[in-house]
Parts: C-alpha cells; structure tokens; sequence
DNA sequence: ATACATCCTGACCATTTGGTCAACAATCGT
DNA sequence: ACGATTGTTGACCAAATGGTCAGGATGTAT
C-alpha cells in the first residue's frame, strides 16, 4: 500500500454521474471478481485480503469495508458458483432422448468450465481442502441432484436406451473430464505447448467426450446437433 | 508449542537402538507424510511451517534444521510425486494390446490415486495455482511423455485397432477420470454418503471406466483379465 | 446551506508467518 | 575416554496476517 503509484494518480472514484448504489455495485463486482481470482490461485488459507485489494486496485480497508471479512467474501464467492452451477441442467425427463440430455450436460458442463474457470478453481480447491465450507451443499442439495438424475439415466438403462452402467460414476465421469480444462488448464497448456485453449479447442474437446461417452456408454447419438 | 502437554512426557528420542542415519531418515520420512498431507489440504502458501510441524509432532525448528526451509520441501515433495508418476506405465509399443495398455493405464493411473491420495492432492494444488513449480516439468518430461503415448494410439487407429480419437484428449480424459476420485474425495464421499472409499468400490469404478472408455473409443476389449 | 447517509482509508493492533541462531544433548568413530 | 558429528529446541526477529476504528471526503435530499 506504501506505493501507489500506479498508473494515474487514481481518481476520487470519479464524484458526479452514478448515483443510488451504482457504487457500491461497481465496488462490490470489481471485489468479487479478484477475490475469486486470488482464492482460486492460492486457496482459502493462501488468500490474503491484502492480494485481493491488490489485484482490485483498492485499499485493503475498501475491501474489509465491503465484505466485512475475509471468511463472509470467501462464502459468497462459494454461493455465486453454486447458483451458477444450480442453472446447469435444471429438468431432464425419462422422455427426453438421452443422447441429446448427456450431449447437453457435457456441452453446458464444459462451458461453466471455460466461462468462469476461476469459479471452477475456486470450486476445486474448496473440494481438495476437503470441503470445509461446503459438506452441507454436498451431502444435501448437490446429492439430490445427483440422486435426480441417476434414477433417470437407470430407467433409460431399463428401457434400453442406454447400457446399465453406474449412473453415479457416469456423472462423475463427466464432471471430472469436463472441469479438468479449467482446474488443469496449466497441465493441459503445457503439454499442448500453447498459452490458451481456443474456442475452437474446446469445441473439439466436446465434441471428443460427447463421442466418447456417448458410445461408451451405449448411447445411440441423435439425430439432430 | 507452549503447551506440550501431550499424550504423555515425551521420551528423549529414545536414546539406544538405531545408529547410521536411522534417526533422520525416520525423520525426514514423519516430516514428509505430515507435509503432504498440510500442503494438499492448504496448498503452498496456505500451509505453515508450524502446522506442518504439529503434524509430524516435532518443534518448527526441528522441521525446518532437516528440510532448510518451505520451499525446499515443498519442492521435495513435488519431487517425490513426480517419480511415482513417471513409473507408471513406462514402456508400451505398438505391438502391445491396446485394450490391455489402456486398461492397465486405467488401473494403475486409479492405484495411484489411492495410495498417494495425498501428494494426488498436492499435485492437483499446484496445477490449479498455475504450477508455479512445475511449469518446467510439464513443458517438458510430461510432454514428452504424452507425445511418445500419443503417437502409439495413433498408430493403433491406423491399424483399425482403435477409432482415430484424439489420443491427447483421451490421456487427459483417463486422468480426469482417475485423479477425481482422489483430488474431489470429499465431494465423492458426500454424494454416496460414506466416509470412506472401500477397495471394492475402486474395483468397481476401475472397471467402469475401463468399460465406457475401451467401448468408447472402439477398443475391443482383450479376452484376458 | 444544512443535515444525513454512504464511502474511503491511513493508522493501528494482536497474532502468525518463515526463518535464524546459539546453546545444549546424544551418538559415533576411534 | 574423548573429540567430532549429528540432532534438538526455545528464544528471537522482521515481515505479513486479518481485522478495527476514527475521521474525513463525497453524495443526496430538503
């Protein structure tokens, strides 16, 4: 904080124009989206209010001001990924043709990855740490979901449309193959010796596991898309 | 540190017995497990010296007069975590069978994960942080690595012997698939509701994925096994 | 202009951080 | 028996940590 000088001599948060709670929304979005940057990196326990306040361009009291503390930023940036993530996929039904629902969840998975890949490390490194903040959604919301959907894939399985497979292991399966491109986006730019993963990667990459997983699992892919 | 009160007074080191390097390297091996365990939950900059030292059950300073210091064995580890990876699956030729090379990836790439959840975790936390550490090693040995593997699954395709996937997105599909169960351990435990992932259920999932993954790529599997 | 609420932030605090060091204890080689 | 090597650890340090707070700046409504 000793040196700011910055680029400009930062501005009084420019006085007129905006008013009601424009700043504060501004405030409060340009926070968020560097705290989630910084957890995301460091983890809960490696994140520093300083770092956060750093990467916003803000005074750590600002960002105190805002949040009120470290641990309530932590678990809002938590529940932002949870909603996120509650949009995915939010009705399938037993009628619905499984090569269209899977390629769908893969393709929506697998987006969630790519457009907020920060929240998805955030999200990853919550889990690795063994979840501290989040065994209450896993052991309840997120198991129903889970639940939800795997009855519905064992009924195509009963109906034939689909092998008997596990359909627990199968959703894990395509959780993990998709959230790896944003959770090991270091280890896959390595290794592909590029510096980003195009869009044009990432539809390939989709169209790889829609394939894969599909005839893996003995779903006969649909017509359409 | 200021209350020792432990379990009881602990003893001076147990004087006679061991002679050679015994006592530091039973050392080093105590402080390397705790660390693991300390950096894979809180990742580098989140893991202490002082908590890493409660774990092992020894004084910070006897930690750090045997590791130097935080990076060197955090580094160390890393190391460690490299080799075991490096000894798997080292020799496959083309001439191998495909179903039983995959499979044989699957399931030890799956052991892996189970007997080092821990450095599987720590290795998960330095990627997701951008592998600071590891940036070298991924553009380089593991890159190699990947390309020596890819080009013998391409060479299988030619040979009808496997659908012409792309073989990179398949290795990364197979370790998404694998490390999951390690790295998101207390997201998969809270969706099945147990507190423990048995040696039947790594059976069982070894052999889901072996399924879905040789039927999905079009690799008839082996009779044997 | 005046009152009121929101916004901003440097100074400050107790605690923890990684790391050093000196003094001491145990063991080993001879 | 004895010197040398190896192991042990509390005391200590500067820096960084999460968080508080007083006091001023800015904005809105009347």
């Amino acid at each position: 904080m000793t040196d700011v000088t910055e680029t400009e001599t930062l501005q009084p948060v420019r006085p007129g124009g905006e008013s009601n709670g424009a700043t504060r929304e501004r405030n409060e979005r340009e926070i968020l989206e560097a705290a989630e940057r910084v957890f995301a990196r460091f983890g809960y326990r490696g994140a520093s209010v300083q770092a956060i306040a750093e990467e916003a361009g803000l005074p750590k009291s600002n960002v105190l001001y805002y949040m009120g503390n470290k641990r309530g930023l932590y678990v809002r940036l938590l529940e932002r990924m949870m909603a996120r993530w509650n949009a995915l996929l939010d009705d399938i039904s037993v009628e619905d043709d499984p090569a269209e629902v899977l390629e769908a969840f893969i393709r929506s998975k697998m987006q969630l990855s790519r457009q907020h890949p920060e929240g998805s490390r955030l999200f990853a490194a919550e889990i690795l740490g063994g979840a501290p903040f989040l065994q209450g959604y896993l052991r309840g919301e997120l198991r129903e979901w889970v639940r939800t959907r795997a009855r519905i894939f064992e009924q195509w399985a009963e109906r034939g449309l689909m092998d008997p497979v596990d359909p627990v292991w199968l959703i894990f399966l395509i959780w993990s193959a998709t959230q790896h491109y944003a959770d090991f986006e270091a280890q896959v730019l390595g290794i592909m010796g590029q510096d980003e993963i195009s869009d044009a990667d990432v539809e390939r990459i989709t169209r790889f596991l829609t394939q894969v997983i599909l005839k893996g699992c003995g779903v006969r892919p649909s017509g359409g898309g």
